[in-house]
DNA sequence: TTGTACGCGTTATCAC
DNA sequence: GTGATAACGCGTACAA
């Protein structure tokens, strides 16, 4: 491996004459220079970055955590973070989590291993707190992404569940459904717990009594709650619609009602949180379409702003709207 | 941060000592061992893995470059590689090429400078060799996944797309379709000059002429084009099927075709190589399908190997069946 | 404008 | 069983 002693050997001058070049500090003739610039080409010398951050005390990357890196809103979201981090000169080093504790705690093992200078952390559910903790404890800047988890004053940048969850469920209304479920995700994540409440909004404000027999609390990354799903429509007064607290579950969701025979939106309309991104056929499903990309480009900055100290010493909270998209997975009941 | 000296003069011992109890070498007393354990536990210790990289010339990572990061064929590709990658002890660094040249050569400059141990390298096209070329120059073990380059023997794990093309196309053949189109990926892509190939082996085979009207060449990660389908269309002997280079282009086409009033399969058979992923409501498309989670497990399997020299020193080729998995989007031809 | 001495946190070697 | 020393590749502070 050639080192800067090396091209200084070659160049006749000092290695500390060799590192102002490369770092465009210092004063350096413009004559040794160009000498010293070319012989590292010839070389094919690259500085090693390791060394550079042991002394720098800064490793110039960032960490990614996602829950689900096969879900089209996180690897958009990633993208984001991707482009954001690459235009302010920092690495982002990925790590999927899968919704797993586990996991996520290798991976936060892994990046106070690596010193790196902060992380974007899409917490697996409110039991990653310790795991921030963790990251507080080594001084570790994080932004929370996406997930909020209790307890845990700091940036972040969320999406408004809660808002976006009552006009999916309002456009519902609007078309005349009063028996509305909700397939959601785990409690433990705080979008869930928001959807449900904006779900919740929504009736009140119109007047519906809640129905807990209408509540299924399924996770984010299959639906897997067949048999569940197939009592509710047994039941005397079945749903006419249903929210879906993510994507997958709206696809999870739609599978197994094409299973049972029911169609959608003519006998069930179907609506749900996060759009599907680019490998769906022909948009189908009525959603709350979240600007992925934004969650991660404005975490980054949100990040390397903390990171610079050129943030208020308040935490900053971004909250990125949803939109309502209305297609066809979604129509007045059916008549009775 | 605290290091092995704080927690040497904490426990009255050298920092060799304390070296020694983290990576359980050498002769150190029970009593000593476990003492220094709980001191370590206490100041919340965590070795400092540039430190360490830079004195052991092994940085315990690897690099996995993906061209595509919002396909679910290279997602779960990804999945593959990290559990792998982490079952052998090491860290997984991803970077998105995004079919772009330019950010594939930031990520070679990244893994150069990182040190990483290996490369799993997915070839944004053939234009890739340079960048191969500077992974062997700097002696970083690689990987080809997927894309073979020309001019580059490597160890490789790709899919067997000439014989997948070969049989998807086959199957239109055997439905009754003589005028097949096929909408590929850049031929400066292996796999779309073998799936190229795949689909001549098929037409040959069955005694039909190559019509090079019914040829389009777009990219893997858009169907941009419309208007060069739609001539094709009114053609005076149009296609009555379509076979696509990858699931984004098939996705891509079927929604222009919607656009056009063409019903799928009624009046036109669609095929693709590659599935969808977990986001489709209703699998639909007959596809070859490939292993993605394989592809990167055993490219991990195959890049440690050779990291570790635990192989012969001839390139290993790892060719991966794909399988035909017949759906709704292919039918007989419409009746003249 | 260029060079010297030192330190970043860790481990290998070899002596005690 | 344990410890002193040097080395990994680089940048800062200070001299020259």
């Amino acid at each position: 491996m050639v080192t800067i002693y090396d091209i200084a050997k070659q160049a006749n001058v000092s290695a500390m004459t060799v590192s102002k070049v490369i770092n465009n500090t210092g004063k350096i003739s413009e004559k040794t220079r160009s000498r010293i610039k070319k012989i590292m080409e010839e070389m094919n010398y690259v500085p090693n970055s390791m060394a550079r951050s042991l002394v720098l005390q800064e490793t110039k990357m960032l960490s990614l955590l996602i829950p689900d890196i096969t879900n089209p809103f996180f690897t958009t979201l990633a993208r984001g973070a991707e482009d954001a981090a690459m235009r302010l000169g920092y690495k982002l080093l990925f790590g999927n989590s899968d919704e797993s504790l586990t996991k996520e705690k290798e991976y936060v093992d892994m990046i106070l291993s690596t010193r790196v200078d902060g992380v974007l952390f899409s917490a697996a559910s409110d039991l990653s707190g310790p795991h921030l903790q963790t990251l507080r404890l080594h001084r570790i800047p994080f932004v929370l992404l996406d997930r909020a988890v209790p307890g845990h004053e700091c940036d972040t940048v969320t999406g408004d569940s809660r808002e976006g969850a009552r006009k999916l469920v309002e456009h519902l209304i609007s078309l005349g459904h009063r028996r509305i479920a909700l397939v959601n995700g785990s409690l433990a994540v705080s979008t869930a717990r928001d959807r449900l409440a904006g779900y919740n909004d929504a009736l009140k404000l119109n007047d519906i009594a809640v129905d807990d027999t209408l509540l299924l609390e399924s996770n984010y990354k299959h639906f897997e709650d067949g048999p569940l799903l197939r009592s509710m429509l047994e039941l005397p007064d079945p749903p006419t619609a249903v929210f879906a607290g993510n994507n997958f579950l709206a696809v999870g969701l739609i599978r197994k009602l094409l299973e049972l025979g029911v169609r959608v939106p003519e006998q069930m309309s179907v609506v749900c949180f996060d759009d599907l991104g680019a490998s769906v056929i022909d948009p189908f499903f009525t959603v709350a379409s979240q600007p992925a990309y934004q969650f991660g480009a404005m975490g980054i900055q949100l990040l390397v702003d903390r990171i610079k100290g050129a943030t208020t010493p308040e935490w900053k909270k971004i909250v990125l709207p949803s939109e309502l998209v209305v297609r066809s997975s979604s129509a007045p009941p059916p008549a009775e």
